[in-house]
DNA sequence: AAATGCCACAACCGCAAATGC
DNA sequence: CGCATTTGCGGTTGTGGCATT
């Protein structure tokens, strides 16, 4: 019963890939393409599961990966996108060309909490040490504490079923959320218990680089040539058709009002999107 | 020099969304 | 429309290398 195993895996090799299985790798996507995942093992002569594949070649075969240190600049942009994101690995991968999911993820773990540590602010609510500490003594949990990231909890806020929450960020670009109640989003993941608002009023100070590529649809729908997708002239292409409606979760350019599609004009730009709020989740 | 502990990173696993039929 | 399959994501684990004792 239940789902048919991914792959026959008392034929496939696990833990670390030799050079020999790189190599074939490397050399069957570089003929063929990416995709078809499932039946690449097989094709490419690999005594692999097809989600192994894929995941080597994302995270570490890529040749348009950066590799090296990440630099202070990095770190601050993952700690303020985390606080806006949450763990969506992906999204933030999606805002630092070259880097994967995977590796900022890892990189959070191992380098960012502490660095937040040090600075005495909590990784998981970026709030300072002492006011998660006060609110953990008084039997709050971490989910429960309603202000979030590093903004003044507001136990009066609105507790509409709808909340808006504008995030303000320089460069006159202004980022809108309209986060739905649970009973709104059928499609939520795990469903959702928020149960108030968790981020009313936020100024992450997020500079957003507007150069950074983020297509109205889906790569899936229209997927570009995967030799310019990272790059500078298709980000330049790009510059002036950006919605975020993809990279932070909403999909088929549902709920997106944005002027992405006409081209909006310089200046302020407004991105409104639905943010899927994760159960337990917290910004 | 050997033993032990810690850390960083690659890889795996399970689940959910997307897609195809 | 419903089911099966594929793909992608996030959490977790395993392991190799380095530092310390």
């Amino acid at each position: 019963m239940g789902r048919s195993p991914c792959c026959e895996k008392a034929h496939t090799n696990k833990g670390a890939w030799t050079k020999e299985e790189d190599q074939r790798l490397i050399g069957y996507i570089k003929a063929h393409g990416e995709g078809c995942w499932r039946s690449l093992p097989k094709a490419a002569g690999l005594l692999r599961c097809g989600k192994s594949c894929r995941l080597r070649w994302m995270n570490y075969l890529r040749p348009d990966l950066k590799r090296g240190n990440f630099t202070d600049e990095d770190d601050e942009l993952i700690i303020k996108l985390r606080a806006l994101l949450g763990n969506k690995w992906s999204l933030i991968a999606g805002q630092l060309p070259g880097r994967t999911d995977n590796e900022i993820k890892n990189y959070w773990n191992t380098h960012i909490k502490r660095k937040l540590l040090n600075r005495g602010m909590d990784p998981h609510t970026h709030r300072p040490i002492s006011a998660s500490a006060a609110a953990a003594a008084s039997g709050l949990t971490t989910t429960a504490s309603a202000g979030g990231i590093g903004f003044p909890s507001s136990p009066a806020a609105p507790t509409s079923r709808l909340a808006n929450v504008v995030y303000t960020v320089p460069r006159s670009s202004t980022v809108s959320f309209a986060r739905p109640s649970p009973s709104d989003e059928g499609h939520s993941s795990s469903g959702g218990s928020s149960d108030g608002p968790r981020c009313p009023d936020l100024n992450l100070d997020l500079d957003l680089d507007l150069s950074m590529s983020l297509p109205c649809s889906p790569p899936k729908t229209a997927p570009p040539p995967a030799s310019t997708l990272t790059s500078p002239q298709h980000h330049h292409q790009h510059q002036q058709s950006i919605c975020m409606c993809y990279h932070l979760g909403v999909r088929n350019g549902e709920a997106c009002t944005c002027n992405c599609k006409a081209g909006s004009p310089a200046g302020q730009r407004v991105f409104r999107f639905l943010r899927p709020m994760e159960e337990g989740q917290y910004i």
